[in-house]
DNA sequence: TATGCGACCTGTAGTGACTACAGCTTCAAG
DNA sequence: CTTGAAGCTGTAGTCACTACAGGTCGCATA
C-alpha cells in the first residue's frame, strides 16, 4: 500500500514534467482537474502519475498534443486500438522522414556556402551573395 | 529605368510573402514603413523588394527572423562580415545536425514499434505499450 | 506560539512566426 | 457611376509552453 497523494511538486519531480506545464495541461483539458485538499491545493494519485507520464513520452516521440489527446482516447477507449494506432505512427515517421529531408538539404547548401568563405574581413561574402543575388 | 513603385499585392506576388506577413515584418520593424499614396496604401520600390527577397531566401535556409535582422546589419553595416556570417552559419549548420540526429533517433524508435504492429484489432499495441510502461 | 520560508495558488502576458477575420476604405475597370 | 477586387487597421488565434506578479498555505524551527 502506497501512500499515493501527492502535490504538483511531487508530481512534476517524478515525472520530469514543469509545475506550470502540469497546470497548463490542466487547463486545456489534456490532464483531469484533481481534488484538492483543505487549502485549495491540488493534491495528486498514482493514475495522474501514470497519465502524465503517458503524456511525456508521448510528447518526446515527437507527437502533438493533440495527437496524444487521441492516443488516449484509444488508450481508454474501445477500438481497434492497434489499426488505428499504426496508421498514426506511420503518417507521423512520415513527417519526421520528410523534416530530416528538407533539414539536410539546408544543411548541404549552407555547409557549401561556408565552405567558400574566407573567414577573412573581405566584405565579399558568399553566403550573403547567396541570399542577396538573383531568383 | 523602370516603374518601380508597386502595392503590396504586387509586391506579395514578386517575392512570395503573403501580404498579411509583409505587414507583419513592418510590425516588427524588420521592413521599413514604405510612403503611402494620397488614399493611405503603401507603395513599394525596388529597395524593398530586394530586402523583401532577402528576408524569404533567409527564412528558406531556416535562418530565424532575429538572425535575418543581424544578416540584414552586417550587409548594410561596415565590419568583418565574412569571418561574421561564417561563424552565424557554422552555429546554424550545428543546430541543424542536432535537429537531424534528434529526428533520426525518433524515426527509428517509431519504425521499430509500428513493425511490430500487427495492424488487426487486437488490443495489445506495442506503441501503447511503449508509452504506457516505466521508462 | 510565533515566524519564516518554500511550495503552492490564480491570472495574465510573452514567446516565434505567422494566420485569420471583421469591418472598414480605396482603386480601377466597364 | 457602380461594382468588385484590393487594400486598410486592429484584434484574436495558433502551438506548447514559460515567466511573472502578487497573493495564500504548510511545515519546521526557535
Amino acid at each position: 500500500m502506497r501512500v499515493d497523494h501527492y502535490p504538483i511538486g511531487a508530481l512534476s519531480a517524478a515525472t520530469g514534467v514543469k509545475i506550470e506545464t502540469i497546470r497548463y495541461y490542466e487547463k486545456i483539458g489534456l490532464m483531469p482537474s484533481p481534488p484538492r485538499n483543505e487549502g485549495r491545493q491540488r493534491i495528486y494519485d498514482a493514475g495522474h502519475l501514470e497519465r502524465l507520464s503517458f503524456i511525456r513520452r508521448g510528447r518526446e516521440l515527437g507527437f502533438s498534443l493533440d495527437q496524444i489527446r487521441e492516443l488516449l482516447g484509444l488508450v481508454r477507449g474501445h477500438g481497434l486500438t492497434c489499426a488505428e494506432v499504426k496508421t498514426m505512427t506511420d503518417g507521423h515517421v512520415a513527417d519526421i522522414r520528410r523534416k530530416v529531408k528538407d533539414l539536410k538539404k539546408l544543411e548541404r547548401v549552407l555547409s557549401e556556402l561556408a565552405a567558400q568563405c574566407s573567414g577573412n574581413a573581405v566584405p565579399d561574402c558568399p553566403i550573403l551573395e547567396a541570399l542577396s543575388v538573383g531568383r
